[in-house]
RNA sequence: GGGGCCAUAGGGUAGCCUGGUAUCCUACAGGACUGGGGGUCCUGUGACCGGCGUUCAAAUCGCCGUGGCCCCA
């Protein structure tokens, strides 16, 4: 009796101490919605109190990050990729003329109707994508196959009027970073491989923010509005449900016929171009926070982490040694073309510690007495590392530590989404599945039997994994024999 | 599309049932001692989502709006 009032009393004095001493600490991982709107706030990614819903600010620190992750974006398309700029608005005549498409984004589209307080004559639509912005002015560009193929990209705002919840980052009413390529070509042929070097270009992209994905050919019904196709690349969550991170659409001659963009061939004849447009926004970074992240914070990738190496004075004994050690060692990495602060913010060292790993700072470098007597520092990684490394040659050994970091992140991501995939050959396995994950059921094709599937399982078909082989199993719905799969999972 | 919960300093919360003086932690500003994993003390700053209604009096009760979260289709 006395004994486990005495366990009680110290334990509740220890777990409130442990409360007094982890305030800002993040609600668990599992938890994954309340941990991710606190997530970022606390790193100061977005603000989410802007007055209007679905509409968010980034912070200065968010914004870091982003202009770092669209970078390697901007590197991968650069090569044979022009980037441009389209009008914010759209004419309602030319965006009504695909009936296709318009039947896809109609119940979406936000409309400026006035100009001050006249009544537009024709009213004009905030984009909620640019092909009815930007193929107009195909038509207007192309008038030889010399013209082809065109590739140009943007990266601009585009509005949807969501319904559903919106969510930071995830479904927005105002997308603020959609970079959306647009390509065209001669032959359906040329277009359905630019479709393949697109997912070729997000899988690069996907790898260097080492962030495991999936990727499926969407089901008909779930394609493109006007899209011959859809490939799509989905990351799986936390919580289990996945994400849309990017797609690419073979849009064959649709828009071409609408928008009458047409080349003359060699042989002077009129042709139909074909037509690609492929896509990615700012759920990519929703990818890169949720992922890597963990309870203490944001975990970000060296290339696109806004600060690498942040360097902690231990100010103890000779305060002035320590700093001028700390300034010699940040002016020798800034040299060395690293992202690195000096800390000299008036705040305990372990206050530091906590505020730097929740901005997910990939290296921290801690200088105290100790270490200046030995020629060392202590290097603490993101992902626990912490080791003494010598001054000298530190250029180096952080490279290397860099590189290790990157593998770590990516093993610990890959062996999460690996346990999240699971084969599954009946609906009652597939449904068990999707709760926590993502199963992949054999599916003959048919649209009837998809349609049952998302009923039944109450999940939805990614579709088909592209690059993959499979063994003949029985349709999880009509029995049918196949070699086919497809992905099914909760979606956000 | 349907249903439920909620809105209080920069952030997190208590109070609301039973109407009246807004509590605590954190943050921020100034000062002193400190400093190898969220320091201590002193002083100070700062909030009831918006509108309408009931009332002598509304954070609290009612209606409408706006926004957030969750569940189901």
């Amino acid at each position: 009796m006395t004994d486990s009032k005495a366990t009680l009393k110290a334990s509740s004095k220890a777990s409130s101490k442990v409360q007094g001493s982890t305030q800002n600490k993040l609600p668990p991982k599992e938890n994954f919605s309340e941990w991710y709107h606190e997530l970022l706030m606390t790193a100061e990614i977005i603000d989410n109190r802007y007055p209007v819903k679905g509409m968010c600010v980034w912070f200065p620190f968010g914004f870091a990050i982003r202009k770092n992750v669209y970078g390697i974006i901007r590197e991968l398309l650069d090569p044979d990729h022009q980037e441009t700029q389209f009008p914010l608005m759209i004419p309602e005549n030319e965006f009504m003329k695909e009936a296709q498409h318009i039947k896809g984004f109609e119940d979406e589209v936000y409309w400026v109707t006035c100009g001050g307080t006249t009544p537009l004559d024709v009213k004009l639509a905030l984009r909620p994508t640019s092909e009815t912005a930007i193929y107009p002015m195909f038509k207007l560009w192309i008038r030889s196959h010399a013209d082809l193929p065109l590739r140009i990209y943007q990266i601009v705002n585009t509005f949807r009027y969501e319904t559903k919840h919106t969510r930071p980052l995830i479904r927005l009413r105002e997308i603020t970073s959609f970079k959306e390529a647009h390509t065209v070509h001669a032959t359906w042929e040329e277009a359905a491989a630019q479709v393949e070097v697109a997912i070729q270009r997000y899988s690069e992209f996907y790898r260097r923010l080492a962030i495991p994905f999936l990727v499926s050919r969407r089901p008909s019904w779930d394609k493109f509005p006007g899209a011959d196709y859809t490939t799509a690349i989905d990351v799986i969550m936390p919580d289990g449900r996945t994400l849309q991170v990017g797609t690419a659409h073979h849009l064959g001659s649709t828009f071409a016929r609408t928008y009458e963009i047409t080349y003359e061939a060699e042989n002077g004849e009129q042709k139909l171009v074909n037509q690609t447009c492929y896509g990615i926004s700012e759920r990519c970074i929703a990818a890169l926070i949720s992922v890597h992240g963990d309870e203490r914070g944001l975990v970000l990738p060296w290339v696109v982490a806004p600060t690498q190496v942040v360097i902690v004075p231990i100010l103890l004994g000779d305060k002035e040694k320590v700093i001028d050690v700390c300034r010699h060692l940040q002016q020798k990495l800034a040299a060395a073309q690293f992202r690195v602060q000096l800390d000299t913010s008036d705040e305990r060292p372990g206050a530091k510690f906590y505020r730097w790993e929740m901005k997910g700072v990939p290296i921290r470098l801690e200088v105290g007495p100790r270490d200046i007597e030995k020629g060392v520092v202590t290097m603490a990684r993101r992902d626990g590392v912490k080791i003494a490394l010598p001054i000298d040659g530190l250029e180096r050994s952080l490279i290397v530590q860099a590189e290790e970091l990157q593998a770590a992140i990516y093993n610990k991501a890959r062996l999460f989404a690996e346990n999240k995939v699971k084969e599954a050959s009946s609906i009652a396995e597939a449904r068990e599945m999707t709760k926590f994950g993502v199963a992949l059921v054999p599916w003959c094709g048919e649209e009837d039997c998809g349609h049952q599937l998302e009923d039944q399982v109450e999940a939805n078909l990614l579709g088909e994994p592209q690059y993959q082989s499979f063994t003949e199993a029985a349709c999880a719905v009509c029995g049918a024999k196949t070699a086919k799969r497809t992905y099914m999972a909760r979606q956000y």
